[in-house]
DNA sequence: ATTTAACTTGACCAATCGGTCTAGGAAAGT
DNA sequence: ACTTTCCTAGACCGATTGGTCAAGTTAAAT
């Protein structure tokens, strides 16, 4: 065993507090818009230390990724996961609220997942690969929550929970992206309080 | 008045198809990844043609922007002008189920519009604006539509016209950028179904 | 006090970016 | 035939891209 013992000066930074600031910069600008001028501004830190800490652009975009997964992503299925059976259309209401607020005005820059998609699906298949992971591992929570409310809950939904649950992913992205841009965003409201009100209704 | 005459040669390329090749490449990587390299490759032409004919990067953007709008986005736009009030839902059944079979399969690149907004709205508010308007031109076209089917055909919607125009457009924004990156599209079909099922039905 | 390892700064790199410009060729008008 | 005009091909431009490297600094461990 490799006994390494720690020398020298700290780092002049928190490398996670620099990873979120890096998300941060790919969120709003997209993958190949955001230069590595930039994320060394935002984040506050040099060229070294920033390949020293994160490898490279890419790998530092991984990163940022991993780092979403574990954030809000990982709320949400937890959320979901942990929700009893009778109350998860709540929960599911709870979430597309929020929703609301986060897309809701001029703030918003959309879904990480949503805005970087364009830049990869197409060159780099290993990204994408992690996009599509993310985005199913969300579908799949909604689904088993749905599943479990209906028939350990007795809810009546407004469809099966497995066509629920991908409208519902859809639907989240589409509010993502179209909040972004329309300053007054009464159009993801709108959308937000159809699903609320109709989804997961009864028909 | 001057008097300009037409000399020299004709172009070898044509510039209507030209500018339909560069919406492709657009389309599929985003504004910043896509290449001067790649364009001129697709488009078959070279630099100088390029930048004679469309000007700048930009402006080339600009004017894929523009043939899209007077194609895809104008169609969609006509046929809910022009069906009778009686068949606008029908129609809108229809041009879901095109959206059903664009974004499919594994060829979808998703929504120009989309894929697109986060490489602009925070640096160009000027193609920003141009985004807006279609999308909201889309939206108010289903409004619209749904308002005559309502007031005119005496069809009964799952919810207010404006809603569910709202609602689709983020449903239609979202399909195309899920369908994109999940391979087996049951996902967007679900979501499609749904919309087709629920939305336009009586609550 | 010396060694050692990790840190930061900033110069440097080739490659590529978007964009321009010159030279040569080809068709229409005279 | 000759001029004019538009075309294409490709050399060329500075700026910026992502990425590396060498020098100097700092602090912990010895």
């Amino acid at each position: 065993m490799l006994k390494t013992v720690k020398r020298g000066p700290d780092k002049q930074f928190d490398p996670e507090v620099a990873l979120g600031q890096a998300m941060e910069v790919f969120w709003a600008r997209g993958y190949e818009a955001a230069s590595l001028s930039e994320l060394m501004e935002v984040m506050g830190i040099g060229k070294k230390s920033l390949y020293d800490t994160f490898g490279n652009k890419r790998s530092l975009f991984l990163k940022s990724l991993e780092h979403y997964a574990n954030s809000a992503l990982r709320c949400m299925v937890q959320r979901l996961d942990e929700a009893p059976p009778e109350k998860v259309v709540a929960e599911i209401r709870g979430i597309l609220g929020d929703w609301r607020a986060t897309h809701g005005c001029k703030e918003s820059k959309g879904c990480l997942l949503g805005n970087n998609i364009a830049d990869f699906d197409c060159s780099d298949t290993e990204v994408a690969q992690i996009f599509r992971g993310h985005l199913s591992t969300l579908e799949k929570a909604f689904a088993s929550a749905l599943e479990r409310a209906k028939t350990e809950g007795g809810a009546t939904l407004g469809d099966t929970p497995q066509r629920l649950a991908r409208t519902l992913v859809c639907l989240g992205q589409g509010v993502a992206i179209v909040g972004r841009i329309m300053e007054c965003s009464k159009v993801t409201d709108d959308a937000l309080h159809f699903a609320s009100e109709r989804l997961l209704a009864q028909p």
